[in-house]
DNA sequence: CGTCCAGGTCTAC
DNA sequence: GGTAGACCTGGACGC
């Protein structure tokens, strides 16, 4: 491996991990917590895609379908589209410049992404010809807020609400609160009862700016420690 | 075979 | 500002 593809891995690999995350001032917070401490111990890190063009596009993946359809579409859009590895077999995702190029219908017909297509292929234009920029919201600048994040987001044909947190979270800005049909019905069967959107956003306001890492960590606790 | 809906979003009131 | 209705797809489910 060259030296510029090691640097280029080692730069991906740190993003994908999010081995620069800096969650100290959350674990603090947490660290009396009944419901949450047990997370001060290292956990709340989202694995990530390389670029956030990636990220939206499969969030818009995701939306208004089951898993398995999301899988089917980022596979169809990575073995079509995308670069083939110079030792063969694996393939990346797709760059905006490959997707631009496709007309609609490959999305429709091939991807099978339905209503998402134009979504899909005004980001990939979107981003190829430099008008919207994508990859600078991963800076994590202090003097831009949350709130301005949010908007650029949700700016995005296909992004939302949901997909605006989701992408939040894996940019390092934890504010805002994942609610969908996954989020809703998980918490409530961790909390025991059912909660308007509302109500669940009330509950986790005391954790401030990181409100949404919160309640990610509130639901997925089984998913790392023993249960009570 | 018809209906419903899944890790929603957008438009038009 | 809040909320019906439309929107692709395909798997699950009832009949």
């Amino acid at each position: 491996m060259s030296a510029t593809a090691a640097r280029d891995l080692t730069q991906a690999v740190r993003q994908i991990l999010n081995l620069d995350e800096d969650l100290s001032e959350f674990y603090a917070l947490i660290s009396s917590d009944d419901e949450l401490s047990w997370a001060a111990g290292g956990a709340g890190r989202m694995l990530r895609t390389p670029t956030v063009y990636e990220a939206v596009v499969k969030t818009v993946c995701t939306t208004n379908c089951t898993w398995s359809a999301t899988v089917r579409m980022v596979t169809a859009l990575v073995e079509n589209l995308g670069e083939q590895s110079a030792g063969g077999g694996a393939r990346a995702f797709p760059t905006p410049e490959a997707m631009a190029a496709v007309p609609e219908a490959f999305y429709r017909d091939v991807v099978r992404a339905g209503y998402r297509s134009a979504y899909i292929r005004s980001l990939a234009t979107g981003v190829a010809d430099g008008m919207i920029e994508l990859e600078d919201l991963a800076a994590n600048a202090s003097d831009v807020s949350d709130d301005e994040v949010a908007t650029r987001l949700l700016a995005l044909p296909g992004i939302g609400p949901y997909g605006a947190a989701h992408l939040m979270m894996l940019l390092g800005r934890h504010s805002r609160l994942i609610l969908d049909s996954w989020t809703r019905p998980k918490y409530a069967r961790v909390r025991g009862r059912k909660a308007t959107n509302k109500a669940i956003e009330r509950r986790f306001r005391r954790y401030g700016p990181y409100a949404g890492l919160a309640f990610w960590l509130y639901l997925t606790r089984d998913w790392v420690t023993e249960q009570p």
